[in-house]
Order: C-alpha cells, then sequence, then structure tokens
DNA sequence: ACTGAGGCTGTTATAATATAACAGCTTGTA
DNA sequence: TACAAGCTGTTATATTATAACAGCCTCAGT
C-alpha cells in the first residue's frame, strides 16, 4: 500500500446512492485505479480513463451506447467498439463491472481490494450501490459437486430510498 | 403441499451437472409446475408447456433465439415474441430464471420454494447448477442505506467437473 | 533519427438479443 | 350466442455486442 496524503473513505461505503462527496470518491478510485495499472505495466490511455471517469460521474449504472455518445460528443470515436473496447480494458483490470441484469456498467468502487463484487440495483433510477459480498458464497455446494469457481458476482434489485414510496 | 406418490429428489440436488434420473427429474419439476399454476389460476398452455420441457430437457443454458429454432421446428410460431412471452410467463411464475450472464435461460428446479437462485455456470459448456441462496444476502447492508431488496441473484461462474482440464 | 513490433484507435459491417404495437383466435361464462 | 379476457401470431424496429481490418502511435534497439 502506498502513502496516501488523506485517508480515502471506507472503501464499502463508496456507492452512488445516498449523501457522500463526490468528488473526493472521484478523486480516490482514479488515484487508486492509475496505480494499480502503472503497476501492472498497461496504459490509462485518454479514453479508457474519460471511460473511467464518465462511470464515476455518473450517479447510475451506464449503458455503453449512453457512454459512447458522451465520448463522441467530445470528440473520441463514435463506433460501438472504441467504448466495448475501453469498457473490456477497465473490466480486465478491475475498474469496472457490468451489471448484468442492466446490461450497464459501472466504476468499481474499491479498485485495490480483490473482492466478489455484490450490488444493490434500484429499478427505478438505476442507481447503483457497491459492496463486497459477505461471504465465500456458495463454496460449499461447489465444493459438493466439484465444481471450480472463478467469479461470482451478486445482484440484488429493489428501491433505493430516494425512489421508495413515502 | 400435496401427497406425492414417490417422493422427489431433494430439491437442491436437482442441477444440468452430474449424474442424475433426469427423466424423473423432468417429471417431478412438471409435475410441481403445472400444480402451482393451476393452483394460481393461470394456464399452462402448450407453448408454455413446451418451452418449460425443452428448458427441463436440456442440460445447459439456453438462449431465446434458440428455444425458439425448436418450437418452430415442432409447428409453433418462429418470431420472437412467441419465445420471450413464455418465458416471461415462466419467470413470472417462478418455473424459469433468466441467467443474465449468458443472456440464456434455465428451468428453475425446484419451483415450490420461495427462494433466492444461485447458480454456478460452466464458461466452457454452458451447464448450469442452480441451488438456493444459503443467506439473506446483503440484507445488512441494505438495511444500512436503506435500500429494500426485492429480488436477489448469485450468479458463479467457473468450470464444470466435467470441463476441468485433468 | 530510423525502424520494426506491439498495441491502441477508428472504421465498416453484421450478429445477437429484445420489445412495441396491433390483428385475429380461443376459451370460459352469462 | 355473444361478450370479455387473454393468448398467439405477425410486422417492424430497438438495443446490445462483436468480427475483421486499416492506419497510427509509442517505445526499444540501433
Amino acid at each position: 500500500m502506498s502513502a496516501d496524503p488523506k485517508p480515502s473513505p471506507r472503501a464499502s461505503s463508496r456507492t452512488t446512492m445516498g449523501p457522500h462527496d463526490h468528488a473526493e470518491c472521484i478523486a480516490g478510485v482514479l488515484r487508486e485505479a492509475e496505480a494499480a495499472i502503472v503497476a501492472s505495466g498497461a496504459r490509462l490511455t485518454p479514453v479508457r480513463r474519460r471511460v473511467l471517469e464518465i462511470l464515476l460521474e455518473s450517479h447510475t449504472a451506464l449503458g455503453a451506447y449512453e457512454i459512447l455518445k458522451r465520448l463522441s460528443a467530445e470528440g473520441f470515436g463514435d463506433k460501438p467498439p472504441v467504448v466495448y473496447r475501453a469498457l473490456d480494458f477497465l473490466r480486465e483490470h478491475r475498474l469496472a463491472h457490468k451489471i448484468e441484469r442492466l446490461n450497464a456498467f459501472v466504476a468499481c468502487m474499491h479498485p485495490a481490494a480483490d473482492h466478489v463484487p455484490a450490488f444493490m440495483i434500484c429499478r427505478d433510477c438505476r442507481a447503483v450501490a457497491e459492496t463486497t459480498s459477505p461471504a465465500p458464497l456458495l463454496a460449499g455446494d461447489a465444493a459438493e459437486i466439484g465444481f471450480k469457481i472463478e467469479t461470482t458476482m451478486v445482484e440484488a434489485e429493489g428501491l433505493c430510498p430516494k425512489c421508495q414510496p413515502k
């Protein structure tokens, strides 16, 4: 772990839901992301960096074509592979996750941790809260049938505080 | 619970992976499915029943267009809405699940139980094992931020016993 | 500075997945 | 019989994603 001028907020409290210092949040994640990528020998190029920023700035999960629209408005390419490639890169480096349920993407809120992502997805506004999974899910069942788990994801759908009826 | 001439296998042991009496498996689930649907006042029409059977017969998750191909070969409609509507119906009645990760569908292996589905998905052959989730996942985190969970799903990807290298 | 290798960006084209909207048929009921 | 509800089938289109190739940028070795 590198020295951190200001301690970043508890990883698990980083979500797009509820009150938080968004700018600080973004800066913190970007710092960690940059460090992780450089350490791995890969390059956080302008498109890739911008896609990560767009995801970080968003309070909801974004579809690929939504991200693409913003990229092309800023002078980057406007064809699907541009955004899908950047997303693939970010996902390979664990800086972004795909919310399968929405066919949409979010920035990872704690890139430094090797974790099993778990999401709470608002079906109304698509806000997404990421926490890490509380337990080695399914490990017992997997062992029982000889299945070898490589990645796990938990997706819960419901209503975020804002979208709940009074 | 209704009287059962032969006790069906333990619900959690019903998967498309590993050895089991497939015909018995299918018959058992179909019986439970039919009962649940009749009880709810809905109708298990020929297309719907056939889609459920196709899913039950399969040892892997099936894409909608794959199911549609089989339907149309048997004289049912050959347009996407035909299969998507049947799948929607089955999912509403908890007789089928969508594996978001694969954009594919599987029959529910324990339709009688109100459960949080958890899947182990082979990335090689797409076999899917369903077990019920071991715990009220995320409940603590959800309560903490005021998120109201409606449905949860766990998807683990990896290699099934058959597809693992020796 | 030159050059080749690898990797990144941008493009064309197309594939795969999914839904909206409407017409006509079937089924149960009065 | 005749109506209402709901199911099936259709046309058309939207949305999400990938294959394949061309050109450019970057860096290491010279």
